[in-house]
DNA sequence: CCGCCCGTGGAGAGCGCTCTCCGTTAGTGC
DNA sequence: GCACTAACGGAGAGCGCTCTCCACGGGCGG
């Protein structure tokens, strides 16, 4: 029977001790790399784990070293446009477009993320659980999922300024890294790009083209960024003696982008140049500005921000300020990881420099 | 020293059942909804279970019920260019834009079958597991990840044709189903469009809008759904009289569109439709068309496939030929969930229809 | 030559949960 | 009024692993 058993499960610590002739623990210990065994021992049991086929049962671990070794990453916030994504929860399983997973993907940003967040997870045998928390029984669901131990931390990635989370994963005691500083302090550690800096950049980069006449699509203003963006804009053009700089406010959506556009064509029918907080706007007020028969450098010069992958492959390919999400997904990962290796730890957080990319938009 | 211990940790089942002074089995039994419990004790552990703020441990019961109530959704392939992903480990990590992840989800089509796969997981209380499989050790990885019990199953998207995994899935006897049938038989589940009708739709709509002089841009030739979206799109050519239709393969990047576009036009100057086999190139043939001076519809419709994102997004508006994306990742999931529950049950494909999108590039 | 220490490996106690047995009680038919 | 049954709840045995003890033995100093 005991036979019957091993047939049916998979190899067990207990059948690779046998095939070694030691015990369980000495198994372990040379699995784990711990202590010193013999290497004569070492190498016997490592005949017998690949004779065997053995593979460490995750739960068994689990459940007494009480880490799950996995991390979730989470995308929160209320979707893009703050009240859309309190819809109904069925509609998210037809799938359609308008859901909130389904506009969160719409945006190149969140597979850079995804990207910088795997390449430093997967060399250390990890891999991220995708998680959504854009609506507060979501919210729960993801606390629970920590406190019950599936994740031993979160990586949260918020599209929304007011976004609760953060602090309710703080109350619980529970380890995160956030992706950008969240809109009201939390003791949390996090990422972040030097977004004013980028903002300037792009200021000087069309003041130095001779533009006179700029105005800027702001991403939403109740986000830390799209505030941020605008504010390092505004600053610079009034530094170099333009007061007044036409804003319209988008939502950092190739859609509003369109719209902001077209409201500052409207307005400013002689604008030589324009500032958009994110790359997906950017796209749209070229579509625009094109419409209306401008031309993109040539009449009005665009610069955008991301570098996302949008930039380089439209036509023009845009001017933008880079941000290097990768680097920032990944360095985001590796605070998570420090904070778990050590709870006590600092919270800290990361500032990252942009950088032009000029092309041909500006 | 029980005290200190209690907290310490998290509340436990023990914990739950003295507080609601009943058995540890009791508390299991209400809180899995397990067979008729007296409806007052039942209130009172749940009381407990609010008093306490007790979270079962995921860990413990998987390893009891040997499920751990998660998937892994794996990104497969060689990644777009066959080759190309074999890159030294640690470029990965750099998050450089060449990676194969950064590759994979700057295709909007990624992000589509995360809407689908998640939109179906969450009403279940479930998230995936987000992995990719480029190279022989992480092939390996995902194995011994699905074997080791970190995951009940697999849902494999393959970015390539000769993809090993699916047979390596089958053969340790794991469970997984497939997104678009693979290039050879493998006894695994998966679902698929019917990529042939969908390329007739294209091209009864640029034979309707009387194209003679159409063209195409197909997919790598080695992926079934490039290969049988060709097929489509000549027989139903052939079918009305034309023969011969100029080909120009890509790899579904737009870059490799632009690239197939340029020699199509070098070679056919007088073309009057092109059927792109997806969004990305169609939207990379209509930039080198415009540069050469045709106009997009008016002097060359295009036809794209797959009505990503990016479709509606850019000018003119793509007409294009839908792919039910979101709906078939969500009938994957299903369909590895069903599998799960009856583990001996047949292994099938689901075949979804395309339907055409006009709009105005065509 | 004795005792001590260190290197090494085994024994065994759980980690928190599920689930199979049973024992107990109340309800039912004859 | 008695046996039988059904409904319910408790006891306890693990699931596979880690890790703390502890036993053993050999090398070394005194």
């Amino acid at each position: 029977m005991t036979d019957d058993r091993r047939a049916a499960g998979a190899p067990t610590l207990e059948d690779v001790a046998r095939a070694a002739g030691v015990s369980r623990a000495t198994v372990s210990r040379v699995i784990n790399g711990i202590r010193n065994v013999d290497p004569v021992i070492q190498e016997a049991v490592r005949q017998a784990v690949s004779v065997t086929g053995y593979t460490p049962n995750r739960a068994a671990r689990s459940l007494v070293t009480r880490r799950a070794d996995a991390v979730a990453l989470v995308v929160s916030g209320a979707g893009v446009e703050p009240e859309a994504a309190e819809e109904a929860e069925g509609a998210a399983a037809s799938g359609d477009r308008g859901s909130f997973t389904a506009q969160v993907f719409a945006d190149p940003f969140f597979g850079r993320v995804v990207t910088g967040v795997v390449g430093y997870l997967r060399p250390r045998g990890m891999h991220p659980v995708l998680m959504f928390a854009e609506s507060s029984r979501a919210r729960e669901e993801v606390v629970a999922y920590l406190r019950q131990g599936s994740a031993d931390g979160a990586l949260v990635v918020s599209t929304h300024a007011e976004d609760p989370l953060p602090a309710l994963i703080a109350e619980a005691g529970l380890a995160a890294v956030l992706f950008a500083r969240p809109a009201r302090p939390v003791p949390v550690s996090y990422v972040d790009l030097a977004h004013q800096d980028g903002a300037r950049l792009a200021a000087e980069h069309l003041l130095a083209r001779g533009c006179r006449r700029t105005a800027t699509i702001s991403g939403p203003l109740d986000v830390p960024a799209g505030q941020a963006r605008l504010t390092g804009f505004r600053d610079t053009m009034a530094r170099h003696g333009h007061a007044y700089v036409p804003v319209a406010e988008g939502q950092f959506t190739q859609e509003s982008g369109e719209v902001a556009m077209e409201r500052l064509l409207a307005q400013h029918p002689d604008l030589d140049g324009v500032f958009a907080a994110n790359d997906l706007m950017a796209l749209g007020a070229c579509h625009v500005l094109r419409e209306h028969g401008r031309s993109v450098p040539g009449d009005v010069a665009v610069v955008g921000f991301d570098d996302s992958s949008a930039a380089p492959a439209c036509r023009p390919p845009l001017t933008t300020v880079r941000q290097p999400v990768e680097q920032m997904a990944a360095e985001m990962t590796r605070l998570l990881l420090d904070r778990l290796a050590r709870p006590d730890g600092p919270v800290t957080s990361v500032i990252f420099e942009p950088e032009l990319v000029v092309r041909d938009s500006a």
